[in-house]
RNA sequence: CGGGGUGUAGCUCAGUUUGGUAGAGCGCUUGGUUCGGGACCAAGAGGUCGCAGGUUCAAAUCCUGUCACCCCGACCA
């Protein structure tokens, strides 16, 4: 391609908007603009190096078995409302209405669609198991669109759904998606770990995330010192902790007017005490449990609830089935909300409490005291709630909170876990049967025998293949593009579009192409400075400049974006030299 | 949805406090001089000042409403 026939609008100027690094050079490179809130332009060289994602992606897909559909983005939804996302997924899922008054959706991923698919034409074991995917465009009308690329309401996505007979095909398919990511992420170039992860409202039995480390993430990795844990901060489990709640009370219980006070911080610094030595006493309604109404969580108040947990903790202590975080009238009537107190949650007969081991201990606490606008200091567990703590249906204690830096590896081996950031680039989860079972797909086995159909899920995003490159990869004059997804290989720069210049580049321009090497021919009547800057910004992984000064010679100048130095090369050997470059 | 901020030329911004009829740099066009790391000179083009009302002799500037975008939070892949 040469440069004079596309579009490649590079800009000096950081634009005000971008906050992170991969967000302001591709914008400054040419690569994208930003249309609305959450919704890019692909130009011509973000869609090369999108499309060169894609690929890497699609023939790793097709070595592993799996074959390629293309499922509308336009869904009716009866679908959702079949198999209950349409709650799960709530306000992310983007509705409309057509003409005739029915309501659409534009799918936010595929497992409805294409189970809907596999059950029209798949009923024997003998078509399991089955992959298919595709590489299509998303929508998901998300609260706050942000970072550029990062978040966004529309993007490509390649999602994947494996369907099998039995668990333990499942397990192999699983394994080898597996694989095929670690296999993806290695040749686009991006560093990553793979964490285990909260399947979230996908839904299902396991799953691992696959995480490009880099600060601006949105997602908290934590990871063993010993190497050997590493975990979504919203899964991630803590080793024993020990705990107790005998001990002797600190001072006399000293109650505090606390109005106007909106966080834990606030009321901290107002009562002059840190979070770290105040319980937050946080109040859960229990659905559809006979005599149990609330699920009262207690943390440090320098650590956060973990849903999850707490969830999992109140089933396997209590049997409550689900539970929520709520507020509304009717919460606020039984409990002062924002000043509750351990005390005040034991002693209610519809409400048990759930204490993580870091707040079940002694010394100084400072809590709420069941009152609005009031918290006390000198709370101690063995006085204001004595009995209570020794009733195994009223009071448990567990990890119920997210883990932190520093907190013990559930590996049980000494090791400490340290957080770090990273950007979610590809999951991959067991489903089980919950689509199968919501949606009827079943299949008969060997004895005629009919079964739901055990399903796996996958995906990619395209585009934060590329912000994790360009996150991870750039340097403070622009990007640094791994081969493999760089919008060409090479640019060949002539010093001066002109005479001999001209004749020798365009030569070379012919020869990598019809090589087989994507190039891009500088052919601006612009000054060398400028042609300089716009390939370092944009990181084409290699640059050939053409000047009189090296053809006096027979040679031309070869310079690896990694590189500081240029090389001379004989103008014949200009090939040899780019493919060794390349790598090829 | 709560809190904060910003909307002025293609881009980055000044001008708004104190109302007087639109600016700079970059980019773009034309001519000339330049030509190996973001050249220089000269002459140009380009703006319903987000939108709608209102106040006023007069509004980018003051008032009201509204829309869009950005950041923090909630939420989420």
């Amino acid at each position: 391609m040469r440069w004079t026939q596309t579009l490649i609008p590079t800009q000096k100027e950081t634009p005000a908007d971008a906050q992170i690094i991969s967000h302001q050079l591709m914008l400054r490179a040419g690569l994208i603009r930003q249309l609305t809130a959450g919704a890019y332009d692909f130009l011509p060289l973000g869609c090369r190096s999108l499309q060169k994602a894609a690929q890497i992606v699609r023939e790793e897909m097709d070595a592993i078995g799996g074959a390629e559909v293309l499922l509308p983005a336009l869904q009716p939804y009866e679908l959702w409302q079949k198999t209950g996302r349409v709650v799960g997924y709530g306000d992310i899922l983007m509705k409309f209405k057509d003409r005739h008054g029915r309501i659409n959706v534009l799918g936010p991923t595929h497992e409805e669609v294409v189970t809907e698919l596999v059950m029209a034409y798949v009923s024997s074991y003998k078509q399991l198991p089955l992959s298919l995917y595709q590489i299509q465009t998303k929508f998901r009308d998300e609260y706050r669109p942000r970072f550029g690329l990062l978040r966004v309401r529309e993007f490509l996505m390649k999602d994947a759904y494996s369907f099998h007979a039995t668990i333990q095909s499942l397990n192999d398919v699983y394994d080898q998606f597996y694989g095929a990511y670690q296999e993806i992420f290695t040749r686009c170039g991006i560093p990553f770990v793979i964490v285990e992860a909260e399947s979230g409202p996908i839904g299902g039995s396991a799953s691992h995330e696959f995480m490009a480390a880099c600060a601006a993430g949105e997602d908290t990795i934590v990871t063993s010192d010993k190497g050997n844990y590493a975990a979504n901060v919203e899964k991630a489990e803590t080793g024993e902790r020990p705990w107790t709640f005998d001990a002797a009370p600190t001072g006399e219980l000293e109650r505090i007017h606390t109005p106007n006070l909106p966080g834990i911080e606030e009321v901290g610094k107002f009562m002059k005490v840190k979070p770290k030595n105040m319980l937050k006493t946080l109040v859960f309604k229990a659905a559809g449990e006979a005599g149990i109404e609330w699920v009262i969580a207690v943390v440090r108040g320098d650590h956060d609830v973990n849903e999850g947990k707490l969830k999992k903790a109140a089933q396997v202590k209590f049997g409550v089935g689900s539970i929520e975080l709520t507020d509304s009238p009717e919460v606020r009537q039984r409990w002062a909300i924002g000043f509750v107190s351990p005390s005040g949650a034991a002693k209610g007969e519809d409400a048990v409490m759930i204490v993580d081991p870091d707040a079940a201990q002694g010394g100084f606490w400072a809590s709420g005291a069941n009152e609005v606008d009031y918290h006390v200091k000198h709370f101690n567990w063995q006085r204001e709630i004595g009995a209570a703590l020794k009733d195994e249906t009223k009071v448990a204690v567990a990890d119920v909170r997210n883990a932190v830096a520093g907190d013990p590896s559930p590996r049980g081996d000494g090791g400490k876990l340290t957080a770090a950031k990273g950007i979610e680039i590809g999951h991959v989860f067991k489903l089980g049967t919950k689509y199968s079972d919501a949606l009827g797909a079943q299949f008969l086995d060997d004895k005629g025998e009919k079964h739901p159909i055990i399903m796996g899920c996958y995906g990619i995003g395209i585009g934060r293949i590329l912000i994790s490159a360009v996150e991870s990869l750039h340097d403070d004059k622009g990007i640094v593009w791994p081969v493999a997804i760089a919008p060409y290989s090479v640019v060949v720069t002539p010093i001066k579009y002109d005479g001999e210049v001209k004749a020798a580049a365009d030569r070379i321009y012919a020869d990598l192409n019809a090589a087989g090497i994507d190039t891009l021919l500088d052919d601006r009547d612009q000054r060398p400075g400028v042609k300089f800057n716009d390939a370092d910004l944009i990181g084409f992984p290699v640059r050939i400049t053409v000047g009189d000064r090296g053809l006096k010679e027979g040679k031309v100048e070869m310079k690896r974006r990694t590189a500081t130095e240029a090389t001379m090369v004989p103008f014949e050997g200009v090939l040899g030299a780019v493919k060794d470059a390349l790598g090829r």
